[in-house]
DNA sequence: TCTGGGGTCCTACATCGT
DNA sequence: TCTGACGATGTAGGACCC
């Protein structure tokens, strides 16, 4: 091998205006230790969903609570037992328990006493019936979540300003330019965070401080919960070769089935490969990628604004449907579809000109069709049509379990009117690919 | 054994215009 | 008129994430 491992990990973590020279200079110059290192932070909510549901209901706190299935929000059913009395005084009995459950689902989220039953995130509700069957089991909130998630949000954003979204209960912050964020390595600032973020939501969290994004956000996970774990350049072949390959963001069950056939079990067995094995294997994209990132590099920003590229509706039914037998029930979901796609771009302000099919077979297959038309919409009617149009290309001899409505290719909807106000035309016509020729 | 919903990104391939 | 290269665009599927 041409470079040292730490030529490799102390050259690529400098910030460009920090380390023209790169290792060489840096490895030589005392003021190193003076140098404003790049100190990135991964934060993850502890058991987000559940610790939620908890507030509301704190008398089961240290049991195992798991979150998923059931439409039915709980109060409403244990308010038929217990009327009159406040939800933080019902009894644990009074809650449903796991091996009660009845339906299709998967767990949400597990609170850290469930998960010593061995449930988690993603797993079936009959599976982990079967592990934790006295488990309490409890519907999500979304509404309570998603205004939690905003407080929580906040509350960083005052603290320091550059915060990438990363869904409900996960940012990266970029702490290397806020005051205090490099002071023990970014340790004083993640504490201050999870003051802020206990006082207003009583909610605790995790936090990661790394060079890069990649590092912090496996750095999140070895303090879990309520930790923080600083990461810096020098520990990194220490802290992250000897971990399952798994723990990269972006391997995921295939690529890790992939690795193991051949042999490789940890991040240090990746970073000993050579590039070429790994492309080799892996393609040329996803080989240089893993290549990098089991060296820990990683040099993507906080993206601190974004724009959606698609947004989607999808249901799984209660029982699977016949696309002739149930047709009557199928159409009046995939209307309601239609309808709750175009009524969220219409809230969130967005058109979009590609609209798109998904559906699940009951063996569980995929199956997609899009269609782009010649201008950008909103109208649940005609989204249906263009939508009914994907339905007619696919294979429907088979029952269904899913059914989903895409709209992509969004645009702002003011951006578009005001592009349309300034050069009116005629839409083209859409053409029907069933009806027509 | 059972596997939700809402996303993003990547790859492969077909088609089309130049 | 035919052929091939090439880029842009659309489509389908897959992997992955929270």
């Amino acid at each position: 091998m041409a470079a040292s491992p730490v030529f490799h990990l102390v050259s690529w973590f400098r910030l460009p205006g920090h380390c023209a020279a790169g290792a060489a200079r840096s490895a030589k110059i005392p003021d190193a230790v003076t140098e404003k290192l790049r100190r990135i932070a991964h934060l993850d909510m502890d058991a987000f969903f559940a610790s939620v549901e908890l507030l509301r209901y704190p008398q089961l706190r240290g049991l195992p609570v798991v979150i998923g299935g059931g439409r039915r929000r709980v109060d409403e059913i244990i308010r038929e037992r217990y009327a009159e009395r406040p939800l933080s005084e019902i009894p644990p009995e009074a809650f449903p328990l796991l091996k009660d459950y009845v339906g299709r689902g998967v767990i949400t989220t597990a609170t850290y006493p469930a998960r010593v039953f061995g449930v988690g995130s993603a797993m079936g509700m009959m599976k982990a019936a079967k592990l934790a069957p006295d488990a309490i089991v409890l519907p999500a909130d979304f509404d309570e979540v998603r205004r939690v998630s905003r407080a929580f949000k906040a509350v960083i954003r005052d603290i320091a300003p550059l915060v990438e979204d990363r869904g409900i209960d996960e940012v990266y912050i970029d702490f290397t330019d806020v005051p205090g964020g490099q002071r023990e390595g970014g340790r004083v600032l993640a504490r201050l965070i999870q003051k802020g973020i206990f006082e207003a939501t009583r909610l605790t969290c995790s936090i990661g401080v790394a060079p890069n994004k990649l590092i912090a956000k496996m750095a999140s996970e070895f303090n879990k919960p309520n930790g923080i774990s600083i990461v810096f350049e020098e520990d990194v072949q220490a802290k992250m070769w000897p971990l399952a390959v798994r723990k990269i963001n972006g391997i995921g069950p295939k690529a890790e089935a992939r690795l193991h056939k051949l042999g490789v079990q940890t991040i240090g067995e990746i970073a000993a490969k050579d590039v070429a094995w790994l492309v080799e294997n892996f393609g040329r994209s996803t080989g240089h990628w893993m290549h990098h990132a089991a060296w820990g590099r990683d040099d993507r920003p906080v993206v601190t604004e974004s724009e959606p590229v698609s947004m989607s509706r999808e249901t799984t039914f209660d029982r699977d449907l016949h696309a002739v037998r149930d047709r009557a029930e199928l159409g009046a979901i995939f209307t309601q579809l239609c309808e709750h796609v175009a009524e969220d771009l219409r809230r969130k302000g967005y058109v979009g000109k590609t609209i798109g099919i998904k559906l699940r077979y009951d063996d569980f297959r995929i199956a997609t069709r899009d269609q782009t038309i010649g201008h950008f919409t909103d109208d649940p009617r005609e989204i249906r049509r263009i939508a009914g149009q994907c339905l007619k290309r696919v294979p429907l001899d088979q029952r269904l379990r899913l059914l989903g409505v895409r709209v992509g290719k969004l645009a702002r909807t003011e951006e578009v009117a005001a592009i349309a106000a300034a050069a009116p035309c005629v839409a083209e016509p859409i053409p029907d690919l069933f009806t027509q020729g």
